[in-house]
RNA sequence: GGGCCUAUAGCUCAGUAGGUUAGAGCGCACCCCUGAUAAGGGUGAGGUGGCUGGUUCGACUCCAGCUAGGCCCA
């Protein structure tokens, strides 16, 4: 006897050199190189050319440190968006840009700089600051292109531009036209050792020690509750800045407490009635009367005299933020020097006078305290009441008081001129809610987020006095101190900037950037100077639909889509909204998609002290930017997102689920010849037709929910049905089919067409998420049909409906119901040693008439959907007591039992004519049949 | 403290105009296969639906409060 034949050489294999394994942090640079090699984000506009536009706009990220998770998810989300929209048919550039400008680049700039900050020039500065946001605008750039995302980076657009930057100056001189813009004073914390304005990130809170006093303030007007007594009567404020006190115009108490006024000495002390054990123990009251007790509103608009300055007025006002907790439950409020009374201030329209000047030194203003250093004065100042018989106590606390974070000496509140837009002086508000509404919100929570959010918020600073950004572009005559803006002095700017860039407004004076003889409209004085304030870089992003879509011949104004994290509510939506309402009267956008934050796996923010900050630069030099990618459509990101490695894990597990079910496809069409052997619609077995019915389905599905922009339910049904529909079911179904029978057969060649439909149709659908993988199994497709040189070129693909077949879905899946009842029953017979491989098995099936009647009719196909080796119907009656009763179907009895016949070397099912073929013994006699063919 | 939002198995997600034993996939356990093989198949075990009240014949689903978490304000 010779050697047993090797049967296995006459299967059809798989074969592909498709990778199992993905190795994505080596293969993806490659692409990314191809792509770039190809200029394929030109081709694909060349390919777009002419069809209707759709524009994602950009929100411009801080162009300062890496990219993290929240950044990556937000750029992935839109490359998603903008490569589903290119395939469905529409032109869809996308513009990326960046944020340029700003505190916190000046702020790392001049920590680099270190002593060198005080003595460079402003233009010196600027450059550095320029070079600094460039720099990061080069590394940003890498990063996102990293994650796979399409766009014209080489292009984008950069607040610091010439052209950007002259856009704020012409719809800052639109807005002021319309009058929507005026000055006023706003306290800020202001340091006045270095002599500057600092931001919120600049103050460092530290241990501090102040004075501690309380003042009476003499009460002035009528009092319903003391009005019979004839003693003095003062309210009692508690503050800790006595040197503010000049600047003094209200006694703020809590509209819900109760006060008290108390009868001792020969005066009357009015405080809040929470306080009185502390305070009677400070104020060392011997003995005392409570006299009358009512609640802080009844106070509101009494007068009282200012305790330094007999000549005026402090008036009582109502604040929710007045403690309860420490003091005497009445507040001194001086709107100049805090936040929350300068808050109070607005709503009472109440003077903000300013004592103070840039130094930290009293003007004339303050009378007689004019010229003292303010801390200084704290002790003259309390010498001053204590004289006045107005200090029933004084001591000092120790407290976190907010210092400079470059001196380390404390700042203080101070309020200066800034720059405002109206909310309504000509009804900006209501012109944003009209146009909010007209927007489409999703999640539609969104709309009243935003709608909250513009009903309440106060005018909008435009102001900030730093050197990195934009001039408010404003002149000042130097004889009537008038300010001066101008269609003239825009004008002039807006040319300046467009050549210059705003670097112009610090290098010149303003006799060079006016006109030659510009005087000043209101007194003709020849002598002007400039604005020092820039403007807040919300401003400057928030006119990027006028600096970038209203630019740009390949974009569109107004912008199809904004999607931005939830935050932007506050930013980005709205500072766009009202630089767009104030001036076309209309939003910007059309529809605002907003995503939540990345937060780890506990639903915790990310911090470096929890240590549970995911770095997607880890991840893509781990995993790959298609891990990542995975991630983000995986996930319901209208909420907040979570990421964990633990959460990755399982993304990775479910990219090799589809990356090897696209490897499954493309080895089993090694020699399929697309054009040449597809099997016709009406020649496909009724399962091939089930299938393309099922994808079919699918299909739809999928592209409503791209449209929806709800990723993560596309991800979920492609997901499912290449678990459920195609690898427990189709594919393993068909491999007796596409291995076993010949290689040209009809029954190969459908389950091939079927395979390869589906192969082009996938890889397709999930383009848009999985860029790289896709591309690479793209690559992978044989010619004609991979007619674009990338997937990205290819145009989604439209449901067939030849393929939709109600009736064979209903058929089959009917037998599939039975067959998923079948494999419990093999389970149990596998447990009990009777089979291993289902091959192994004969089913015998016992059901009702119509039952059997129905899958009679399936009889030649029922052993190979259920992958055993026979299968026999009997009627329900007959079943033996041991068989496997399902609880699924009704009237329906399995029974199992070894197959008989012998097992076919060459296809492994049990065959009884396996042993009759003279030529083969060993073969069954289907697999002989298939070799005489060969 | 206020506004908006979230809370269903270990993970990612379904579901219900309030109505029989709350679903899927993954993961996990066990088994099979070794011709998708650092793959594939099968079976199974996992949930006081954040908590507490209320409305209702009946609530995961409606209402209130609370707790935890997120964004934005103060």
């Amino acid at each position: 006897m010779g050697e047993k034949p090797d049967y296995k050489a006459t299967l059809n294999l798989p074969q592909t050199d498709f990778p199992m394994k993905a190795n994505l942090p080596q293969r993806e640079p490659e692409t990314l190189k191809n792509w770039r090699d190809k200029d394929i984000y030109r081709l694909i506009r060349e390919e777009s050319k002419g069809k209707p536009k759709f524009i994602l706009h950009d929100g411009p990220p801080y162009a300062n440190g890496n990219i993290h998770v929240g950044t990556a998810m937000n750029k992935i989300l839109k490359d998603i968006i903008v490569k589903y929209k290119t395939m469905a048919g529409f032109d869809s550039p996308y513009v990326p840009g960046w944020d340029c400008h700003g505190q916190p680049i000046e702020h790392n700039v001049e920590r680099q700089l270190g002593e060198k900050a005080k003595t460079i020039s402003q233009v010196d500065f600027r450059r550095l600051c320029r070079e600094y946001a460039l720099s990061f605008v080069d590394k940003q750039r890498e990063q996102f292109m990293r994650l796979g995302v399409s766009g014209d980076w080489f292009n984008p657009y950069l607040t610091l531009n010439h052209e950007y930057e002259a856009t704020n100056i012409r719809i800052f001189g639109e807005l002021y036209r319309l009058g929507l813009v005026y000055k006023r004073r706003k306290p800020i914390h202001w340091c006045i050792q270095d002599q500057t304005a600092l931001a919120e990130a600049e103050i460092e809170y530290k241990e501090h020690t102040s004075p501690s006093i309380y003042v009476k303030f003499p009460l002035e007007s009528e009092f319903e509750p003391v009005k019979g007594f004839s003693e003095p009567k003062f309210i009692v404020i508690w503050t800790t800045t006595p040197w503010t006190l000049p600047a003094n115009v209200a006694v703020a108490v809590h509209p819900d407490a109760l006060y008290i006024a108390v009868k001792t000495g020969g005066e009357i002390l009015i405080f809040a009635e929470a306080r009185l054990d502390e305070v009677a123990g400070e104020i060392k009251l011997g003995g005392y009367e409570i006299v009358a007790r009512f609640k802080g509103s009844e106070m509101e608009y009494l007068k009282c005299r200012h305790p330094l300055f007999p000549d005026k007025e402090s008036v009582v006002v109502l604040a929710d933020y007045v403690g309860l907790d420490t003091g005497t439950g009445a507040v001194h409020t001086a709107p100049g020097h805090g936040q929350e009374d300068y808050m109070t201030g607005l709503k009472y329209d109440l003077p903000s006078p300013m004592p103070v000047d840039a130094t930290g030194h009293f003007t004339k203003e303050a009378g007689r305290f004019a010229g003292m250093d303010i801390f200084d004065a704290n002790k003259v100042i309390i010498n001053f009441l204590k004289d006045k018989g107005l200090l029933p106590y004084a001591s000092e606390i120790t407290h976190a008081y907010p210092c400079c974070w470059r001196c380390k000496e404390p700042v203080i509140f101070r309020a200066t001129e800034q720059w405002f837009i109206s909310m309504d002086i000509h009804n900006l508000r209501g012109g944003a809610l009209d146009s909010i509404n007209k927007v489409n919100w999703i999640p539609d929570w969104s709309i009243r987020r935003i709608t909250g959010m513009v009903e309440t918020r106060p005018d909008w600073c435009i102001s900030r006095q730093r050197s990195w950004g934009v001039p408010i572009p404003v002149f000042y005559c130097v004889d009537c101190q008038e300010e001066v803006v101008t269609d003239e002095t825009i004008d002039t700017v807006v040319r300046l900037f467009d050549i210059d860039g705003a670097d112009a407004w610090f290098a010149k004076s303003a006799e060079e950037i006016l006109p030659n003889g510009f005087t000043c409209p209101k007194c003709g004085g020849k002598e002007l100077t400039k604005e020092t304030d820039i403007f807040d870089v919300w401003f400057e992003s928030g006119v990027s639909h006028e600096a970038v879509l209203k630019t740009r011949p390949d974009l569109k104004w107004p912008a199809d889509l904004y999607s931005e994290g939830s935050d932007q509510h506050r930013g980005w939506f709205q500072s766009s909204l009202m630089t767009s309402v104030g001036v076309h009267d209309r939003a910007p956008y059309e529809s605002v998609l907003t995503h939540g934050f990345v937060v780890d796996g506990e639903g915790r923010k990310m911090s470096k002290s929890l240590g549970n900050v995911v770095d997607p630069l880890d991840v893509i030099a781990k995993s790959g930017a298609d891990i990542l990618r995975l991630w983000v459509a995986s996930s319901d990101y209208t909420v907040d997102v979570a990421i964990s490695p633990d959460i990755l894990k399982h993304v990775g597990e479910a990219y090799r689920r589809i990356r090897n079910t696209f490897r499954f496809m493309l080895g089993n069409l090694y020699d399929f010849k697309p054009g040449v052997d597809n099997v016709d619609y009406d020649r496909l077995q009724e399962l091939d037709k089930w299938a393309l019915h099922e994808m079919t389905g699918l299909l739809k599905g999928l592209r409503s929910g791209y449209e929806d922009y709800r990723f993560h339910a596309v991800y979920r049904a492609l997901y499912d049905f290449f678990t459920n529909e195609l690898s427990a079911l189709y594919m393993d179904i068909i491999k007796d089919r596409l291995y076993a029978s010949a290689a040209g057969s009809v029954e190969r060649r459908a389950a091939q067409t079927v395979l390869f439909e589906m192969l082009v149709t996938f890889t397709k659908v999930l383009a848009p998420v999985l860029v790289f993988t896709c591309e690479e199994v793209w690559s992978y497709i044989p010619e004609p049909v991979r007619d674009k040189k990338s997937v990205h070129l290819a145009a989604w693909p439209e449901p067939n409906e030849r393929y939709i077949n109600p009736e064979i879905d209903g058929i089959w899946n009917k037998i599939l119901r039975v067959r998923g009842e079948v494999a419990k029953a093999l389970e149990e017979a596998r447990n009990e040693k009777m089979i291993g491989n289902s091959l192994e098995a004969r089913v015998d099936l016992y059901t009702d008439d119509s039952m059997r009647e129905f899958l009679g009719r399936y009889e030649d196909f029922l052993a190979q959907v259920m992958i055993v080796s026979n299968v026999r119907l009997h009627p329900y009656f007959e079943a033996p007591v041991d068989a496997y009763r399902s609880e699924l179907v009704l009237d329906l009895a399995i029974k199992i039992s070894p197959a008989p016949g012998a097992k076919c070397e060459r296809c492994w099912r049990y065959e009884e004519t396996v042993g009759h073929i003279a030529e083969h013994p060993g073969l069954c006699a289907r697999c002989a049949a298939v070799l005489v063919q060969v």
